[in-house]
DNA sequence: GCGGTCCTCCCCCGCGCGGCGGAGGCGGAT
DNA sequence: ATCCGCCTCCGCCGCGCGGGGGAGGACCGC
């Protein structure tokens, strides 16, 4: 029996020898085939365009083009693109969140081991559906819409301002505020009227609105 | 060399003929045993609890208690739970959220093939890391919170109620609300004590608060 | 028929809210 | 020294809001 056409990976790292280990352990099985290396964004970026791998091992941390953007830019770019894995160090990396919603197909670990690694190589190149498919993207996009950029005023709002609309936000009157703050209730109305001002909101309610849909409340 | 300790099966599926599939397709696999099966939820929480295997394979469908309450039960109620890998038909299906939020590893289509699924099952089983970790449990985390059940006043508010909250939430004064809606001012002042009795709020700014949190907005 | 819920609308009342202008202190920038 | 932004507080005023209670009509189920 003939072997199957192989699974053709290119690698993306700035490291040499994180490349070099990755083609050692890939290289030992016989259905993957490691046809190219970059070793920044827009060279993988290149490479891709003109190799046409199934699969690309992306490191997120690399010069001139991060590993995200280039992901963005080679699934923009082809009309059949390669499956693409983001590679990096922490699990909790807010990068997660970018790789999937530039359309990553996977995710994994530096520490993984070799098994794991052409585990997923494999399962990445071979199902349309792999672990975690088209419902976690909608999930991540999901993400980036709720923490969207927050609207200019924001950053236009003082200290006392920021929480002053946090304990509107919380339901509290101006009274109230004013025993949280332990200031005057003249203060929490003076801060209040320019709360209102600079949100362009006519009352406490549009404020609070305004709170909500831009993610101020989710801000520190 | 001797061969390594095989990974341990168990599947669970109220469909015999899927089992069965399943079976025939993981036992060609040298190093993947299936130890057990369960028809139901509450079969497969008592199969697991005596076999112990290493990976389970959960249907999300199933008589007496689905899928996911079952591995929600399976992973709280041992010491080493093994990786559960929630089996389903559709991708966009709502289930998987809910996978994700009990603490599923993985997910999987029954449209996968041999290989994805034997992949997934071994990838599953060797790797801490696999595919989408914490940072994605994370993810449905949040979009749990997110889309927590509504609080039992929701189901309360009759249609109108419902209307005008919906206005409220909006920004409008009670003057704006009755000439949207087309009725007289007493009205909506009448609509609006019973939203805010309903939920409890105190004023309108609470019930719009209210009104987010519960994700209300969210409903058609 | 008769109770129940829902929608509609009316009254009065008190008060919190928001808009207005003014004022003093304090710290940093020029 | 001067300005400016921020925080603090004061008065006055109008009004929207919320609480309370009442009332009539439409629809539904027992």
């Amino acid at each position: 029996m003939t072997a199957p056409a192989p699974i053709r990976v290119v690698l993306a790292d700035d490291e040499r020898m994180v490349r070099t280990a990755l083609r050692a352990i890939l290289s030992a099985e016989a259905d993957l085939e490691v046809v190219g290396e970059a070793a920044t964004g827009a060279e993988a970026v290149a490479v891709v365009r003109e190799l046409r791998p199934d699969v690309v091992l992306m490191d997120v941390r690399m010069p001139e083009i991060d590993g995200i953007r280039a992901t963005e830019q080679i699934l923009a770019g082809l009309d059949e693109p390669p499956r693409i894995v983001v590679v990096t160090t922490f699990e909790n990396d807010s990068y997660v969140y970018d790789a999937l919603r530039v359309g990553a197909a996977g995710f994994l670990l530096k520490r993984s081991d070799a098994d794991a690694l052409v585990g997923a190589v494999r399962l990445v190149a071979r199902s349309d559906s792999l672990l975690f498919p088209a419902a976690v993207r909608a999930l991540a996009a999901e993400h980036a819409r709720a923490c969207a950029a927050p609207p200019a005023w924001v950053a236009r709002l003082t200290g006392r301002e920021s929480e002053v609309l946090r304990h509107m936000a919380a339901g509290l009157t101006n009274a109230e505020i004013a025993r949280r703050m332990e200031v005057g209730a003249a203060t929490v109305k003076t801060h209040v009227a320019s709360v209102l001002a600079k949100t362009g909101a006519r009352d406490r309610t549009q404020a609070v609105i305004a709170a909500y849909e831009s993610g101020f409340l989710r801000n520190p």
